[in-house]
Parts: C-alpha cells; structure tokens; sequence
DNA sequence: GGGCATTTTAACCAAATGGTTAACAAAGAT
DNA sequence: ATCTTTGTTAACCATTTGGTTAAAATGCCC
C-alpha cells in the first residue's frame, strides 16, 4: 500500500531497454515487443509502467535532449575569455558525447520528424537558448581588436558544426575510411584539441 | 488510360512521392499508402513498379547517395591547388545540398541504421573513396611550407563537418535561433564563401 | 494465515500495414 | 473489330504491432 518502494530495478531496465532501442531504431523503427525484449520482462510491463509508446519516447527524448542542450547553452552564458569558452566547450562536448555517441544523430531525427513538439517540451520551463550573449562576446572581442572580421553566428555554427557532426557520421566515417571504434575513439580525443586550435588559429588577430 | 497531362511518367511520379516521404519520414516511418497517395495513384501501383518497400527504397537510397557521395570523392582525386579546391568544395557542395537540404540527414540515417547494406551497394562497381591522395596533398603544403602543421584527415573533417551539419542541424537551428527559411539560405550562401576563409585563415603557414 | 495493494504474465484484440489477386481499362498490333 | 500486352484499380489477405484484460504471482501489514 505505501505507494511505491521505489522498486527502481524494473523500471529502470525499461528505460535503458528503450533508450537503447529508441536511439538505434528511432521512434518509427522502434518496437515495444523489442524493449521488452531487451529488458527481459513482459511487453505489457512496458505499458504499466509507461502508458503508450509516446509517454515512452518523450522520456527517453527528453533524457537525451536534457544531456545535450543544457552545455551548449553554457557556451551562451558563462562568463569567460572567449579562447578558453572554445577550448573548455570542445573538450568537455565531445567528452559528453563520447559517453552516448549516437544521441546527437538520434535527437537531430527527432527534430525534423516533429520540429514543433520539440519546440513545445524541450524549452518548457527551462531557458530558451539566448546565443545574443556569446554572439555579443565575439562582436566585443573583434572591436578589441584581438580577432579578426568574422560573422559571430558563423563562428558559432563552425564550433557546432565540427564537435558534433563527426558523431553523427560516425557510421559513414568508420565505413568510408575503414576506421575501427578504437580509432575512432582516438581521432575524437584528438580533436578535443585540434578544434580549438583550429578555430583559434583562424580568427586570432 | 488517364494519361497524366504531366510530362512525368507515372513511374517518375511513383519516384518523386517516394523520394519526398523517405527523405521526410525514413524507412522505418515511411508508408507505402502515403507514397501512393503523394503520387495520386493505387497503392497496388506501387508494387507493380517496385517489388516491393525494401526494392522501392534502394532506389530512392542509391539515388541520394549518388548525389551526394561522388562531389566528395571529387575532392579526392581532383587536380587542382588546395586552396582552389577547398573554396570548390564548399561552393559547389552548399548549392548541391541547398536544393535537397534533408537528403544528407536522411542519408546519414540510414547508413546508421544499416552500415553493412551501405557498405555493400553504394560502393558497387563504383571506385571507393580514396582520401589518401588529397591528405597527401596536404602533407605535401605542409612539407613545403604554405601551410601549418595540421593532421591532414582533420582538416578534411572540419571541411565535412562545416559544410554539411548545418543541413543536418537544420530544423534544430531554425527552431533555436528563430531562423526562417529566407535566413536559413541565405546564411548557407554566405557560407560558401566563408567556409573557405574560414580555414584557409586557419592553415595558411 | 488472511486480506490487500502492487507487480507480472499469458492471452487476446483491433488497427495498421506490406503485399496479393482478380478483374477491368487502355493502347497497340493484326 | 479482335486479340494481346500493359497499366490501373478495388477488394482482400496475412502479419505485425500497439495496446488491453483478466488472472496469477509477489510482497506487505495485521
């Protein structure tokens, strides 16, 4: 009778089952028989602890999308020297990331499936990206003088562009050039550094 | 026979519905009945043309990756100074894209979802991407001296990476920074050319 | 051990979906 | 015109799939 003993253990399995699957099948390809499957339990265990397919989803969504977004928007609001603001988000980015590699293509797909349920549940409450305050810094360090003429919000989506798309060619990468996990995992470490580098060596005045 | 007053064949039209539900919804999600219904057709249409979903899907699949793959391998085995071919690239590649923006996610998704499928079709017959010549030419800059010391296989993924995940992040972008369609692509041409200076900023010795 | 809520399961159901069939319509050939 | 081939459709079929139900197990408190 005492609501609930917390009897994690079940309920727990179900979403590391259907993280796993919702994030290699996407919500189309997913099937519940396969989570319940995975999580060694019957499938309509599935729906009494998650009402509907749907409910599931937008859990194991919003997981995910709550590990991604909230370090990009770090890089809008912290306060920092904007060189060290590059070197700390490429770093600790991919390190995040490397934990769950294929979220970013997972969420990604998500959104263009349904950009405006995104648009609804992922920024409810929470702060919406501001990227005015980091755009300003860039505006700040080129009137300093310490970096060259470049569109802030092109220096933004260069950042973006090259800490997350490489997971999200991961499967066409290892393919095309024959990389294995081990290299993989070693390029990225890599580029925690070379990024910066990269970027730096391009705009330092 | 209501010969459709179209120019296209009804086999071209079961083409395009295919192409425009695929890309948009993935194999997974995608219906035979709404690519019939997008071509204005019955469904047992379709498998009159196409065998079946699977068959039907190779050939929007191979389609995609045929546009998309071979200007990468260009870049490869081209003639041409590093400078110059790195400006082409992002030139060609950004106005190649802007007219499917959603083909490379879709691509990519798909190879995710069956890396050992692609691996099978898409290089068939066809020469395999070889990067080894163009991240020769790279070191070859660098022994002479025009450029930095910069790990040739990452420089070709920040050019990758720069050039396509805007198309990939596209929902996401426009939803996050409150970009409409007209900025979007407009942003994307300013890209063109600031791609290139972007990282030709950031070698040149 | 007996009540009592919670957890778990097997069996079941209705809708959706990929695919088939058989009949019908249109063109083309004779 | 008639026959044949090709194109097209409505109706149908088998399986998959998300979801439900009712009963059984499990624990819990007296």
């Amino acid at each position: 009778m005492p609501k609930k003993q917390k009897d994690k253990t079940t309920e727990e399995q179900i979403l590391a089952a259907a993280k796993k699957v919702f994030v290699r099948d996407g919500m189309a390809g997913a099937r519940m028989q396969d989570i319940a499957d995975e999580a060694g339990i019957n499938k309509a265990l599935v729906h009494y602890y998650f009402k509907n397919k749907e409910k599931l989803f937008e859990v194991i969504f919003m997981e995910a999308a709550n590990r991604l977004f909230p370090r990009i928007n770090e890089v809008f609001t912290a306060e920092l020297p904007l060189f060290e603001k590059i070197e700390k988000f490429c770093e600790e980015y991919i390190s995040l990331v490397m934990e769950n590699p294929y979220l970013p293509l997972f969420v990604l797909n998500e959104i263009h499936r349904d950009p405006n349920y995104f648009l609804g549940k992922v920024w409810k409450g929470k702060s919406t990206p501001k990227p005015e305050k980091f755009l300003a810094q860039i505006e700040a360090e080129k009137a300093k003088g310490t970096i060259k003429d470049i569109h802030p919000l092109h220096l933004l989506m260069n950042m973006l562009s090259m800490t997350i798309f490489p997971f999200v060619a991961k499967p066409m990468l290892q393919k095309n050039m024959g990389m294995n996990e081990q290299q993989f995992r070693m390029v990225m470490e890599q580029r925690k550094t070379e990024i910066p580098r990269f970027i730096i060596d391009s705009i330092k005045a």
